[in-house]
DNA sequence: CGCAACACCTTATTTCGTATGGAAAATTTA
DNA sequence: TAAATTTTCCATACGAAATAAGGTGTTGCG
């Protein structure tokens, strides 16, 4: 195995490294058989790549400790769960200072109906995705969850009419 | 285990229905132990649970079955395998026919640097989360796939500079 | 009341993950 | 180039896990 060091620059510093694992032809084939299936067993993934199920174990143990398999976790189906009610809100704080950006990521990791948020570019400074049963409790999550936060300028929400992919497996 | 029917309407109509799977105590319990890692053994939340691992194990099992456990994955990391440069494209299309909504979903779901996508309401149609190497990656993958797409009104990217949270479990 | 469905248990069986030792191949070093 | 080292692989073996089978107590319902 391989690893790429990956150099970052501002203004001709180094910022920092990142060590990148280059898989070979069988790792990718293996990380792409437990992205779709973590339940697949080595022996399946041995026969499928012609080889021994300790080697198969071997790599998968590798990328583990590498961090490049980051762990296996169970997908629920939203729908069942009674929470398919998806919205993305694109929030603005008053102000970008470090502290307050700081205060705003550590109470929005709190909120367990926020699944996903992100730091981005552009219009707005984060991007949330929030799932809740219902127009009614997204409101409720609105007015005494969300809008209580510190330093918040302005909200907008968009619904989720359909899901036409959702996906957690990268191509390799 | 009891199953709750869920109906939608639309101006008096019964537009559809649907089974939500109550979950007790137990189940919730088992479930978040899943959705964050998958490799526990039935042994092991057996024992959390003060309970036989045959029981653990059917519980599985029926949520399995009911489709409220969708499966298994394994998650990596992106840095690792040099995918850091995450873009949330927003996508408005030039009409709104279902023809031209299911000719773009139909392309779209194609593009494996498109991890997720979203039918949204609001300004724009779609919200797109796309993983990439880098800014130059991302250029290539508007001018080569994604502006190639039919009907494109316009784009608006935003991009990701921090991860702040990004969670596949749901709070039951 | 009695029947059926359910959730649970214990025990038994099969399958899987994992540890070990060692061979072949590839890579590095002298 | 030859030797040394590391990496990757394999076959085997064993404990642990998943799964199957059969049985018991409880609940709901006609």
């Amino acid at each position: 195995m391989i690893k790429l060091d990956k150099y970052f620059y501002f203004y001709g510093n180094l910022i920092y490294s990142l060590k990148i694992y280059l898989m070979d032809a069988i790792d990718k084939k293996i990380v792409g058989f437990l992205q779709n299936d973590a339940r697949m067993t080595n022996k399946e993934m041995a026969i499928k790549l012609q080889m021994s199920v300790t080697a198969v174990y071997e790599r998968i143990r590798k990328m583990e400790r590498e961090g490049v398999i980051k762990g296996y976790v169970a997908l629920l189906d939203r729908k069942k769960i009674d929470q398919s009610f998806v919205v993305f809100c694109h929030i603005k704080l008053i102000q970008h200072t470090k502290d307050y950006l700081v205060r705003f990521e550590a109470e929005v990791v709190q909120l367990s109906e926020v699944l996903e948020c992100f730091h981005v570019s552009g219009d707005y400074d984060y991007i949330l995705k929030i799932a809740v049963k219902d127009m009614e409790a997204y409101r409720d999550f609105m007015v005494t969850k969300l809008t209580r936060l510190q330093h918040i300028g302005s909200t907008h929400s968009s619904f989720m009419i359909g899901e036409i992919k959702n996906s957690t497996a990268y191509e390799l």
